[in-house]
RNA sequence: GCCGAGGUGGCGGAAUUGGUAGACGCGCAUGGCUCAGGACCAUGUGGGUUAAGAGCCCGUGGGGGUUCGAGUCCCCCCCUCGGCACCA
C-alpha cells in the first residue's frame, strides 16, 4: 500500500492534462457547447484563498459539465490595465507592463497549482495592443453612432488617484480604489451614452431568471426609474431657449396645488437670461450666491445645507394661474429631470427645509385620513398618501387616484405630460492616467474632434513615459505621441491624451475569447453560437459596474449588427467572500491566507475540497486554519481504502445483488442514493452538501466488512463511483486512484455516473411515533407499509400505551414511511 | 429612511420544503496503537436533571398565532450584514 503524497501526483496530472490538451476547445464545433466563464482577474500581487474560491467553483463546474458530455469552453485572461500598475511605476520605478507581466506569471503559476483547467490558447491580456486595438475600435463605433461624446459636467475627482471616476466607482463618497474622499469638479470629459439604454437595461433584467435577485435589485436601484409628470410653468416677463415655458419634473403631481415656489439648478441655462433681465442689485445677489456655490468644495455623496436665492422672476402655476417666485437653489440637480422643480414644502422634506429657512409659504394639499395638518405647527413634511384638499376640483380624492387624474387632465389641457426619468447617468470613461487604452481621437485646429480612422488602429501607448501624478495624463508630456496630423485635412493636430476606464476593456472580453481574430474584434458567426455565456461566475462587487457596462456594450453591438443576442450572461453566480477575523482579506490588514503554503502542506485537492466544503458558495465564510484538517483526513481515508481495495485484485463484472450480504446490499443502495443526491447538489451549486454526502458515502464504505467476494465487488463499485463523483472537487487524487484501480486515464473521459431508481429505496424504514406531537418512540417497518399496519404497530408500543392510558384517543395521523402521531384529549 | 439577505451547539454549517432539529466536518473527551509525541483507529459529544443509564424537561434571535405536529407558514418586535439615498 502506497502513501498518499499529493505533491507527487498533482504535478503529474497537471502535466498530463496540459500535454493532452484536455481543456482546449475548437469553437468552430458548436455541438453540445457549454461556455463557463469566471471573471478574469486584475493581476495585482498574488492570489489569496478568497480569490481561489472563484476559480475552484468554476473548475468544479467545468469538470462536472465535461463529464456530462459537454464541450466546455473555459478561458482565462487578464484585466491588465489599471491604476495599481501605474502606481507601482511611480513608487518603485518599474514599468507598468513589467509589473503586470510579473504578476501574471505569479497568478498563472497559482492557477496551475490549483489544478484549474483553462484553454490557455485563448488567453487574453487587455493591455496588449492586439486586444486594446479592438477596445479602441468599439469606442470609435460608439463615437460614430453618437454614443461617445464630450461634455462639461460635474464629475467625480479623486484627489489621490488624480483622475476622474465614473459614478459607479464612487462608494460612500469615497474612491472605490483608494478610499480617498471624492470631490465634485466641473470638467469636460468623454462619456458613453449608457442612458440611451436605460429602459432596456431595466426591462431585460426580466430575461435573466437565473441571476441572483440581489444583483438585479441593485441594478434596478442604480438605473432608478421614476414615473411622473413634466409640468409646464409659464414664465412671467422672461424668455429663454424654450420660450416662456419652464418645465419641471415631479413624481408627485397630486401635490401640484401645494406648489408655493419653483427652484432651478445653479447650472440651469435660464439663469443666464435672468441675469440679463434683472436689475443690478438682484444680479449681484444672484452672482454672489453662484460664486459661493462654485467655490465650495463639493464632496461626493455629501448632503449640504440647503441654500438659494430669489431670482426676481415669477412663474405661473398652470393649474391655478397662481404667480409663484422662481428661486435658484443648491439642492436642485441640473443633471436630473429638467433641472428645475416645483417646490411643495408641505409634502416634500427638502422643500420644507428650504421653505423654513427662507420663510416661504407652506400650503397643505394632502391630509392624512382622520387628521388635520396645520402648516404653522408642522415639524416636517407629510410625504405619505392621503386625501387631497385645497386642490380645486380634485379636492376630496385619494391622492393616489388624484395623481392619475391630474396627469390625464394636464395632458388634455396641454399643460403637462407624463414622463419618465432615470437616475442612471452617462458613463464617464476618460481617465487622466497612462496605463489604459488611449482614446482614439485627434483634435485638429481646423476640423475639431476627429476620430482616428479604423485602419490606423491601434493607437499605441508609448513605452517611454515619465510617471508623475500631476492630474494630467502623462501622455501630454510625450511630444511624439501628442503631436500628429489630422486624418481629415492633414494639418497640425494633437492626440487625445486621456485613456479609457478599464471597465471599457472588460466590457467585451468574453466575446473575444471564443474567436481571437487578427482583423476584427471577433467573428460574429462563432460568437453568436457560443454566447450568451452559459455560466458566469464572479464576485458580487461587480453587481453594478462590470455587469451593467457589459450588458450595455452587448446591446450596442447588437444594434450595430455584430452580435444577435440581447444579454451576454445567461446565468450568473456570485460567490461570497472568504473573511478572516471577521474582515475581508487584504494586505493592509495583514489577514491574507495564501494558497501556496496550504498546497505545499496538504495539496491542491485538500484545499479545493475544503474551500467548497466550508459553506454555501454564495455566502461569506470565515476562514478556519484548523478545519482544513478534516478534508486532509477525508482524502487520506479515501486513498487508503482505495489502495486496500486495489490490493484485493477484484475481477471485473457487474455486482449481483442477490449474492450480497445485508451490509453489501445496504452499501450498494447508498451508492445509488449518493449519485442521485450529489448530482442534484451539483446542479444547485450546493458543493458543501455534495461533499458532505461524499464523506458519508466513504463512511458507509468503511462501515462494511466484506462477508464474501460479492461484497468486495460492491466495495469496488462504491469506491469507483465515489471517485467519479469526487473528481470535480479533487481532480488529481481521483485521476490517480482511477488509474491505480486499473482504468485508463483520464477520468474526465468517463461519463458522470447514473443511478437506478429501483435501488434508491431502503429495505427498512424507521417510523417515528409521537403522542400529541411529542416524540415518544420508534419502530422499523418495510417501505410503503399501509396505514393500518403502522397504526396498529404504533399503538402496540408500551410507551404509547403509557402515555395514552386512561385517555381517549381522538385521532391518529399516519404519514407514510415517516411517522405516526397519536392525539389524545 | 427605503430595498435586499440573514440570525440554528464551543465553531463552520445540515434539515427531503410542515413530519426524528443539529447531517457532514472542526474542536473537545475517553480508550487503543506508540518508549514518547505526532499521525492513525474506535467510541462519545445541544443544554438541564442524574453516580450513571433509562426517563423526563428545555431548546433553532424575542413575543404571539395557525396546526395533530413549526427551524420551516402568519403577525409584531430586536439584532447583524449588503445595497441605495438632496434622483424631485
Amino acid at each position: 500500500m502506497e502513501k498518499y503524497i499529493p505533491e507527487k501526483i498533482e504535478k503529474k496530472w497537471q502535466r498530463f492534462w496540459e500535454e493532452k490538451g484536455y481543456f482546449e476547445v475548437d469553437t468552430r464545433d458548436t455541438s453540445r457547447k457549454f461556455y463557463a466563464l469566471v471573471m478574469f482577474p486584475y493581476p495585482s500581487g498574488t492570489l489569496h484563498v478568497g480569490h481561489c474560491r472563484n476559480y475552484i467553483i468554476g473548475d468544479a463546474l467545468v469538470r462536472y459539465k465535461k463529464m456530462q458530455g459537454f464541450r466546455v469552453l473555459s478561458p482565462m485572461g487578464w484585466d491588465a490595465f489599471g491604476l495599481p500598475a501605474e502606481n507601482a511605476a511611480i513608487k518603485e520605478g518599474i514599468h507598468p507592463w513589467e509589473w503586470t507581466r510579473k504578476n501574471i506569471q505569479v497568478l498563472k503559476r497559482q492557477l496551475h497549482s490549483l489544478g484549474a483547467g483553462y484553454d490557455w490558447k485563448r488567453e487574453i491580456t487587455s493591455c496588449l495592443p492586439e486586444y486594446y486595438r479592438w477596445t479602441q475600435w468599439i469606442f470609435l463605433k460608439l463615437f460614430e453612432k453618437g454614443l461617445a461624446y464630450r461634455k462639461e459636467a460635474p464629475v467625480n475627482w479623486c484627489p489621490s488617484c488624480k483622475t476622474v471616476l465614473a459614478n459607479e466607482q464612487v462608494v460612500d463618497g469615497k474612491c472605490e480604489r483608494c478610499g480617498a474622499e471624492v470631490i465634485i469638479k466641473e470638467m469636460e470629459q468623454w462619456f458613453l451614452k449608457i442612458t440611451q439604454y436605460a429602459e432596456e437595461l431595466l426591462k431585460d433584467l426580466d430575461l435573466l431568471p437565473n441571476w441572483p435577485e440581489k444583483v438585479k435589485v441593485m441594478q434596478r436601484n442604480w438605473i432608478g426609474k421614476s414615473e411622473g409628470v413634466e409640468i409646464y410653468f409659464r414664465l412671467k416677463d422672461i424668455q429663454w431657449e424654450k420660450g416662456k415655458i419652464l418645465p419641471v419634473f415631479t413624481t408627485r403631481v397630486d401635490t401640484i396645488f401645494g406648489a408655493t415656489y419653483v427652484v432651478i439648478a445653479p447650472r440651469h441655462p435660464l439663469l443666464k437670461e435672468i441675469l440679463k433681465a434683472v436689475d443690478e442689485k438682484k444680479k449681484k445677489e444672484i452672482e454672489e450666491f453662484l460664486n459661493r456655490w462654485r467655490s465650495t468644495v463639493k464632496k461626493a455623496g455629501e448632503e449640504v445645507e440647503k441654500e438659494g436665492v430669489f431670482t426676481g422672476v415669477y412663474a405661473i402655476n398652470p393649474v391655478n394661474d397662481e404667480e409663484i417666485p422662481v428661486w435658484v437653489g443648491n439642492y436642485v440637480l441640473y443633471e436630473y429631470g429638467t433641472g428645475a422643480i416645483m417646490a411643495v414644502p408641505a409634502h416634500d422634506q427638502r422643500d420644507f427645509e428650504f421653505a423654513k429657512r427662507y420663510s416661504l409659504p407652506i400650503r397643505v394639499v394632502i391630509q392624512p385620513e382622520g387628521e388635520t395638518l396645520d402648516p404653522s405647527t408642522m415639524e416636517c413634511a407629510y410625504e405619505e398618501p392621503g386625501i387631497m384638499v385645497n386642490s380645486g376640483k380634485f379636492s376630496g380624492l385619494k391622492s393616489e387616484e388624484g395623481k392619475k387624474k391630474i396627469a390625464l387632465w394636464m395632458e388634455e389641457k396641454g399643460i403637462g405630460k407624463r414622463s419618465v426619468c432615470y437616475a442612471l447617468r452617462d458613463w464617464l470613461v476618460s481617465r487622466q492616467r497612462y496605463w489604459g487604452a488611449p482614446i482614439p481621437i485627434i483634435y485638429c485646429e481646423k476640423c475639431g474632434i476627429v476620430p482616428v480612422p479604423e485602419k490606423d488602429l491601434p493607437v499605441l501607448l508609448p513605452q517611454n513615459v515619465e510617471f508623475l501624478p500631476t492630474g494630467e495624463s502623462p501622455l501630454k508630456f510625450v511630444p511624439e505621441f501628442l503631436n500628429t496630423t489630422c486624418p481629415k485635412c492633414g494639418g497640425k493636430a494633437k492626440r487625445e491624451t486621456d485613456t479609457l476606464d478599464t471597465f471599457v476593456d472588460s466590457s467585451w472580453y468574453y466575446l473575444r475569447y471564443v474567436s481571437l481574430e487578427k482583423d476584427k474584434p471577433f467573428e460574429p458567426e462563432v460568437v453568436n453560437k457560443w454566447l450568451p455565456v452559459d455560466q458566469y461566475i464572479g464576485g458580487v462587487e461587480h453587481a453594478i459596474l462590470h455587469l451593467l457596462y457589459s450588458r450595455f456594450i452587448t446591446k450596442f453591438l447588437r444594434d450595430i449588427g455584430w452580435v444577435n443576442f440581447p444579454e451576454p450572461f445567461q446565468n450568473l453566480f456570485t460567490q461570497g467572500m472568504v473573511v478572516k477575523d471577521g474582515a475581508k482579506m487584504s494586505k493592509s490588514k495583514g489577514n491574507v491566507v495564501s494558497p501556496d503554503e496550504l498546497i505545499e502542506k496538504y495539496g491542491a485537492d485538500t484545499l479545493r475540497t475544503y474551500i467548497l466544503f466550508m459553506g454555501p458558495p454564495e455566502k461569506d465564510v470565515e476562514w478556519d486554519d484548523r478545519a482544513i484538517e478534516g478534508e486532509w483526513r477525508f482524502l487520506n481515508r479515501y486513498w487508503r481504502k482505495a489502495e486496500e481495495i486495489r490490493e484485493w485484485e477484484i475481477k471485473e463484472g457487474e455486482v449481483k445483488i442477490e449474492n450480497l450480504s445485508e451490509g453489501g446490499r445496504k452499501l450498494f443502495r447508498r451508492v445509488h442514493r449518493a449519485i442521485k443526491e450529489v448530482t442534484q447538489d451539483m446542479e444547485d451549486f450546493r458543493f458543501n452538501t455534495a461533499i458532505a454526502k461524499l464523506m458519508e458515502l466513504l463512511n458507509d464504505i468503511y462501515a462494511l466488512t466484506p462477508k464474501n467476494e460479492e461484497d468486495r465487488k460492491a466495495l469496488k463499485f462504491a469506491i469507483l463511483n465515489l471517485t467519479l463523483l469526487l473528481h470535480p472537487f479533487a481532480p488529481h487524487v481521483t485521476e490517480e486512484v482511477w488509474e491505480r484501480l486499473g482504468n485508463k486515464p483520464s477520468i474526465m473521459d468517463q461519463l458522470w455516473p447514473r443511478y437506478e431508481e429501483k435501488y434508491l429505496a431502503e429495505e427498512e424504514i424507521t417510523v417515528v411515533v409521537q403522542v400529541n406531537g411529542k416524540l415518544r418512540g420508534k419502530f422499523t417497518a418495510p417501505p410503503d407499509a399501509d396505514q393500518d399496519f403502522l397504526k396498529e404497530k404504533a399503538l402496540s408500543l408500551p410507551v404509547v400505551q403509557k402515555y395514552t392510558e386512561g385517555k381517549e384517543i381522538k385521532r391518529i395521523i399516519v404519514v407514510r414511511n415517516r411517522l405516526v402521531n397519536v392525539v389524545t384529549e
